[in-house]
DNA sequence: CAAACAGTTTAGCCTTGGCTAACAATATTG
DNA sequence: CAATATTGTTAGCCAAGGCTAAACTGTTTG
């Protein structure tokens, strides 16, 4: 009996109104994070592309990798997977360029990236903070929240 | 030359209000990013334990696993790791338990960990969904950001 | 237009964090 | 107290995401 132990309390006094989540809730939790971290990276990639196409007109794999502060040999390697994906489409030795599936993805995190920054813009976290937070937190960041901090956001911006 | 294109306006129109950061801060963020996974995990097993010894009196290699929803064998060898860092001691077949160095962590972790979940929930944010967006979040938010979510919290409980 | 430079790719290595299967130790119970 | 069930460990596999070094392609320029 590993779990659920009913003596529980005789061994250390129960903290109120802090328990420990169910197992099954609890172990949910974990698994959204660990699921969370396999799409992450992907994203990320795929969004700074977005990004560079938009802002740049291309998307080189030196740019990547500067940006993203990691060797130009990472980033082929990335580049390999996200075309096995159908994320984007490349010809060697030139520019990258998404597919539908990949504008769509590279729109959806962008939009999440927006609202989580302007958000903590909006809480009052200096830019250069909210920059680093927001791109560590966007993708753990549910629907849910998400429209409630865009609400937040709007809200702040009236006042 | 790869970066910092003059001609970017000719090939793309500007997006005002909008531009990438310069390239130095954006690698900054994923740096930052990059560095918070690798101790991230560790976190949440030092944290988990930590709960488990407050709450349950023990904290065994089989709750882990049925916790974090993952195989013992898992477990047992990050268990190890744990161990060469110095963070837990373990007699084998034994419950675990938190060094000095352990508690620090596990006290900072989950500190850091309630900010956030108190935080979404004064947001507005319904209590499961809560749950599970923290767990994932806690990582990511700087001690700028978290004082802030604080003073929030606290600001809301007020009215 | 050849040489030099910048950008890209490939090969091969490493660590992490998962897994299953097989085995070992401890606890529970008929 | 022996049999069974639970718990823990070990071995060996895999994929992901880093790295460096070396080879290759494309571009720029003397």
């Amino acid at each position: 009996m590993t779990d659920s132990n009913p003596n529980a309390s005789l061994t250390a006094p129960s903290i109120p109104g802090d328990a420990l989540p169910p197992v099954e809730q609890h172990a949910q939790q974990y698994a959204t994070v660990r699921n969370a971290h396999e799409t992450e990276l992907i994203e990320d990639y795929v969004e700074l592309i977005g990004d560079l196409l938009a802002h740049r007109g291309e998307a080189r794999a030196a740019d990547i990798a500067n940006r993203m502060a990691v060797s130009q040999a990472t980033v082929s390697k990335m580049i390999r997977r996200l075309n096995e994906l159908e994320l984007v489409t490349s010809k060697p030795y030139r520019s990258l360029f998404l597919t539908e599936a990949g504008q769509k993805m590279a729109e959806t995190s962008r939009a999440r990236h927006d609202i989580v920054l302007h958000f903590l813009r909006a809480l009052g976290v200096r830019d250069a903070t909210a920059r680093i937070d927001a791109e560590g937190m966007e993708h753990h960041v549910s629907d849910e929240t998400l429209s409630i901090m865009q609400r937040f956001t709007e809200q702040q911006q009236k006042n």
